[in-house]
DNA sequence: ATGAAAGCGCTAACAG
DNA sequence: CTGTTAGCGCTTTCAT
């Protein structure tokens, strides 16, 4: 109940200015070893810590750096955020969380996070920025990096969504399929396009015809441009019950919605992979668990680059712009029917 | 590159004093509504944002809570943060996010937390604290909520960890079992603790006894309290290589670990519920999608309840030191066997 | 090496 | 109503 002590209350019980509190808080070389450590006692005693927005305003730096991400329920943002916070705090630095539920609100999320300077950088996950504020972020002084997306003239580091996702169609392919629909995300993210084009051009390359009924889209409705369980399930509920005739396999956009499409298989009586094979993307902690095949996101070292990158950027005030694609992997479990033996997770 | 425009600036431009301007973009009653629009016009045109470190600084405000939470990768946690951040922004407050991975960190960020004056309010999820910081959280004039744990003289908000845990053991035995173990995280968790009390309880209860080799502990050193899915998988896994006997059912201390059972439980040729019956703790969202008969936890009326008492204790500055039990609710899924045609999912 | 003083950008009390 | 001024708690010249 105590109010808190100040560099002035250290000054005075030591006896000195508070320019030499300053000095021995930030070792600073300037300062008499003995009058440092006569300092650092008395520090000690009141139990003082510096106050950290103090601090940063007359540092003009706040080792904070902000991360916007959509409102996280996919757990590709979670297993993301947190490696993340761990590359932050092995360097000392906070995380301010801001994460957008409804579209509408995320500009004014974004002018925030630019110009309250509560941070020294920014992170976007997953957020995908109009022309608009791509001029207002390419300009502003505070750097800032793009992960799970990209915009020309901001670092910006993805996977490589395409060549992910011809591999993915490609394994399909391999293993006999010769009708092959896709299950995607809203076309308004970044990663559903990309990963529609691959897909496409998989198809092309192996002379298979892309059925545009077999391209099932999920409802960005439901939030995070249709990535996820719930978006995944209702659509191919949909799918199911509106055709008779269906591909024997499928390409889907992410592992949370690859989840939501067995749910549905299940419930319509398809087994899989026997009735409809599937390769998913992210390679989430879950996928393992259900035996899903798919392309694995090297998630940890995304989220380390990013934040190692944009600590760059902060601490040497160097160029923008870079743009690097991370390689996802092919992991094979049993979703797929790749395995003969396969064992599926069953009770 | 500019630098950024300041209050002075507004001021200069629009012909008016910084207390002028202030009280516009504070929107104090003290001030010509004439002038004030002015103002606002002027702001507009410079795009005039206000600083708001030294907002915090000059109103000894922050408008932020800290929470630390375990290095989060238990789902439990990810739900919670995400209706603290929700409830949160609907509150016009910041989130700083602290998370801690190894717990001999936890009290250099509870030491930070406490007086680095970032935040206004500080909410610990899931963490225990021991006496030492327990005196010091009181003692503080930063108001505390503790979500999942507790501690006397601090506001806390659990789930009624006893009860819960005996109804589901009580479902068990209602089933018929009448050899029940459980699969619990390390005692050095709150939940882990309560939740044992509440088996043996429910076992007591009903004059079934508890066996101790019965009782499968997870390993804490795979962090969080051995509340994770590869503690259990390696728990299980341990258990069933050692014994003959097994019991017919087991309560396991939440869902991550249940998962977990099951996967060993899968590799050794165990059917769910026919060879061992599984209730789970938390109904984090995937429980749902295995079929996971389970505690379900109302964790985002508790994330709710938690940020609300929070932000209450900030603006009002009132007594702390309330404690709320929650209610968990049995939900029947089907991995205790208590429907007949139960539809596991299965591939 | 150290104390004094000038900010950092804003709010709030104080005169008018 | 509005301008001026004194902080908020710290860092950082600038003298000494």
């Amino acid at each position: 109940l105590e109010l808190s002590v100040t560099i002035y209350d250290v000054a005075k019980k030591a006896g000195v200015g508070i320019g030499t509190v300053s000095r021995a808080i930030n070792n600073s070389p300037q300062i008499n070893t003995h009058t440092k450590d006569h300092v650092l006692k008395i520090i000690k005693e009141l139990n003082y810590q510096p106050h950290a927005l103090a601090q940063s305003l007359a540092r003009k730096k706040t080792f904070t750096i902000a991360s916007v991400v959509p409102f996280f329920t996919n757990y590709f943002f979670v297993e993301l955020l947190k490696n993340v916070q761990k590359v932050l705090t092995q360097n000392n630095f906070d995380l301010i969380l801001y994460s957008v539920d409804r579209m509408d609100r995320m500009s004014s999320v974004l002018d925030r996070v630019l110009s309250e300077r509560r941070s020294d950088g920014v992170l976007l996950i997953s957020i995908g920025i109009n022309e608009e504020y791509g001029r207002k972020f390419v300009d502003t002084p505070v750097p800032v990096v793009i992960l799970d997306n990209q915009h020309a003239g901001l670092d910006s580091i993805t996977i490589a969504n395409q060549s992910a996702a011809m591999t993915a169609t490609e394994h399909l392919i391999n293993l006999g399929h010769q009708h092959i629909g896709m299950v995607n995300g809203h076309l308004s993210s970044f990663p559903a396009v990309e990963r529609l084009k691959g897909f496409k051009n998989a198809l092309n390359a192996h002379n298979l015809t892309f059925h545009e009924e077999w391209l099932i889209g999920c409802d960005a409705t439901e939030g995070e441009h249709g990535f996820n369980e719930r978006a995944a399930y209702s659509a191919m509920q949909r799918f199911l019950a509106g055709k008779t005739e269906r591909p024997s396999a499928l390409f889907v956009a992410s592992d949370v919605q690859a989840l939501g499409v067995m749910r549905a298989a299940k419930e319509s009586g398809l087994h899989i992979p026997q009735d409809l094979a599937l390769v998913g993307f992210d390679d989430i902690e879950f996928a393992k668990f259900v035996g899903l095949t798919t392309m694995h996101q090297p998630i940890p070292e995304m989220g380390r680059l990013a934040v190692e990158r944009l600590i760059e950027r902060i601490q040497t005030d160097s160029e923008g712009g870079f743009y690097q694609e991370m390689q996802a992997e092919l992991i094979v479990r049993e979703t797929c029917g790749a395995h003969k033996n396969f064992q599926v997770h069953e009770l």
